[in-house]
Order: C-alpha cells, then structure tokens, then sequence
DNA sequence: TCCCTGAATGAATGATCATTCATTTGTTCT
DNA sequence: AGAACAAATGAATGATCATTCATTCAGGGA
C-alpha cells in the first residue's frame, strides 16, 4: 500500500526530487496520448486544456508543441491511437482462431463486451470525437475507416457463416451494418446509463442479434 | 423564390435597413437555439463561440446573456429543445393511432428514419451532446432521462405485441433496449458515412431487427 | 404627442489558453 | 572527463472569448 501510487502522478521516488529523464519520443508521445485520454474522459473534449494534459503527465508546459507540434495534431494521434488499439484486439482474433466461423463470431461478441473494451474512460473518448465528426474533417475521416474495416471484416464472416447453413436470402452487408451498429448503440448506452444497460445485458442483446440470424 | 429566404439569415426587408424590433421572451429564446443548433452542427460544441450564435441569429453581442444569462444555459435548452423535439413526434404516434400495436411499431420505425428525425443538423447536435455526457453531469441526466422515457414506452408497446402473440419466451425490456442502441447506431453510422449508410438501408435494418422479434 | 418601460445593442473588460523560445538539464560519444 | 547534442522546462506573449453594462431605441399607454 505504502508504494502504490495513482497512475500519473509524479513518481514519488526515493532518489533525489523528481529528475526529469529524457525519454525516447514514442514513449513519451505515448505517455501523452494517455493522458490526454484521461482528461478527455473526465473533463471532455471541449473543456480539455493543454494545462489539464502536461499536469495530468507530470510534464511541463511545452512538452505537447515539442512532441506533437500543435494541440490539434496531439487530438487526432490520440483518436487514431483509440481506434488502433480496438482494431488490434479485433485483428487478433481472426488470426488466433483458425476455428469455425460461429467460434469467430462468437469471440468478437465476447471481445465487443470486454473489460477492455467496455472501458468508461475509453468509451467517452471515442464518443467524444464521434461528437466532432460533422465539424472536423479529420475525424470524420479516421472513424469511418475504421467503421468501414471492420464493417468489411464483418461482411466477409457472415458471408462465410451463412453459406455455410445453405442461407442465401439475407444481405450480409446489412446484417453486419446491423451488428456494427448495434455494439456502436449498446457502448452508447453504457456510457449514458451504467446502471440501466449493464455489460451483461449488452451482450446478450448483441448475442441475440447474432443468433437471430445465424439460425 | 424571389421571397426565399435562408433560415436565419436578417431579413432582407424593403423598409430602411434593419429595425431592430422587440420580440416576445419565447420567440427570441427559440430564434437563438435556433442559430445555435446550426451554429453546433457546423463548427461542433467545441468550436460554437457567442459571437457565431448571435451573428448567425442576425442580432447584437449580448443578446444570449440577457436571454440565457450564459452560454452554457443556452447549451443546455438547446439540448432539451432537440429531445423535446424527437418526443413530440414519438408521442404523437400513440395518440394518433389507436389501431393495433403492429401498425404503431410500423410507424415508429418509420418515424425514426422519417427525414424530419433523420437530418444531419439534428442528429450532428445530438450527438456532440452525447459526446460530452461523461464530463457534464447536466447532459447526461437529460440524455438518460430520454432515453428512459423512449425505452420504457417501448417496452410496453413490445410486451403488449408480444402477449397478443403468445410469446412469452422473450425480454421486453431487452428488446426495447435492442431497438433504440440499434437507432441510435444506425444514426450514427448516417452521421458518419452517409454514402455508405442510407437512411434507406437503415430503416430496413431496423425493420429487419423488429421483424425477426416479432415473428 | 410625449413619456416610460424594457428589449436590444456593442464597446470595453478581464479571464483563459495555446504557443513560443531562451534557458536548463540530462545523455551520449570520444 | 568534457564537449556536443537533444530533451525538457516554464515565464512571457498574444490571441480569443464570455460577460458586463452604459447607452440606444421601439412600442404602447395616457
């Protein structure tokens, strides 16, 4: 207990006062779109300062135009980074599995409603930007490539579960704009009211979907 | 067309050149959110500052303070002013028709897709809401307050189908919840990429999604 | 017609904030 | 060790913005 300490706090060390290391640039670019993550969750994206992020980092004022030149520029890395990190999971999940496609799917489901994606903190900043896209080009841009990945991915599994049971009568475009859409509304409400929808009922709701049409 | 004119653009009045006229409290109030809802889906809720709400509305720099006392005021009337909005409209469906509860899930779904719910300026501002609701409590009691009130009447209209049917196998509660994260996606995916997601496609979607329920 | 009331105006104010850059400090190479 | 380089700092700067309030003006009652 008496070593604990909260994750972004200045390292309370041993060692003289707080030395400030120089840190190889994706580290510390690193360490900066995590907090900015942090402070977007509590505070929003409109309320953010560069103040709240360098503080929340334990860094100086400066530190953001050093490493990511404007505000701006750290915003959109920290979207992407956002984003990257779901695709990644998703990503790995085709590749582990060389089993059934049910198994697949069934898999997403369970990755869609994990802890680490049903994350309060995460899920405020990707809704956050979501909130933006109408007024901000870039992020617009970076989220519906990434809608569009994984709606793709998506497609071509349900296109291969359903060939399978002999199904021919369904249009997998729209089931899997469905499913996107679903996960997209349940998250949404997770957010919203954690008390309401809890993690549980969302994937049921979502394993309902799929089943639906699987059978 | 010669009398055309842009919603909130100042008059372009034959007499001299732009009176300046009193106006009852709740006329001027609406004329503001308004400007704010176009101002908001425009530049986003971050970027919306007083000056682009009162040019936009055509009138004078501290017309917000006297009307609001503050922009955040304003924010918040503006986000009740949409839901307000969408509510209207879903109540009126159960008013309208007393006819069977099948035709009322008909014409929510088409309601929801109707071009009067699916307009971007709305839904931009809905969301940017959304978006913020971890940060501001207020946003958030507002959105949960609505959401709740949908789901609930959904829930009811879905159970009374459902016990007509003879089916008793199946949650309400998580159909309804199913049917509004499934719209608010679908609205979502609309905002996002309206090349890829028609409101077409959309309404079939969630028409898919009620049918498969009921059946 | 002439007040009187309160709606509307907009210049001025002060607070907030992103960005800059001269200086400091750590790291690496010889 | 110490020179050379790069990373990090943070006080200073200037821009942006919400809010204030003294003044202007429209409309209605006497």
């Amino acid at each position: 207990m008496a070593t604990s300490e909260t994750a972004n706090s200045p390292p309370a060390r041993a060692t003289p006062a707080r030395t400030r290391r120089a840190l190889p640039r994706a580290e510390r670019r690193n360490q900066l779109i995590r907090a900015t993550i942090k402070c977007v969750a509590k505070k929003g994206l409109a309320a953010t300062t560069m103040a709240d992020i360098t503080t929340e980092a334990g860094l100086s004022t400066g530190i953001v135009n050093l490493h990511f030149k404007t505000k701006e520029l750290l915003l959109v890395e920290t979207l992407r980074f956002v984003t990257d990190e779901y695709k990644q999971g998703f990503d790995k999940i085709f590749v582990d599995k060389n089993s059934a496609d049910l198994e697949i799917v069934r898999a997403i489901v369970n990755y869609d409603f994990s802890p680490q994606i049903v994350n309060r903190n995460k899920l405020a900043v990707w809704f956050a930007f979501l909130g933006e896209v109408k007024a901000r080009p870039i992020y617009q841009k970076i989220c519906a490539r990434h809608d569009n990945d994984i709606n793709q991915q998506l497609g071509a599994l349900f296109a291969s579960l359903l060939k399978r049971s002999g199904n021919h009568s369904v249009d997998v475009e729209l089931i899997a704009s469905g499913y996107s859409a679903l996960t997209d509304g349940l998250w949404l409400d997770i957010l919203l009211s954690p008390r309401r929808t809890s993690t549980a009922i969302a994937r049921e709701v979502a394993w309902q979907y799929v089943s639906g049409i699987i059978n």
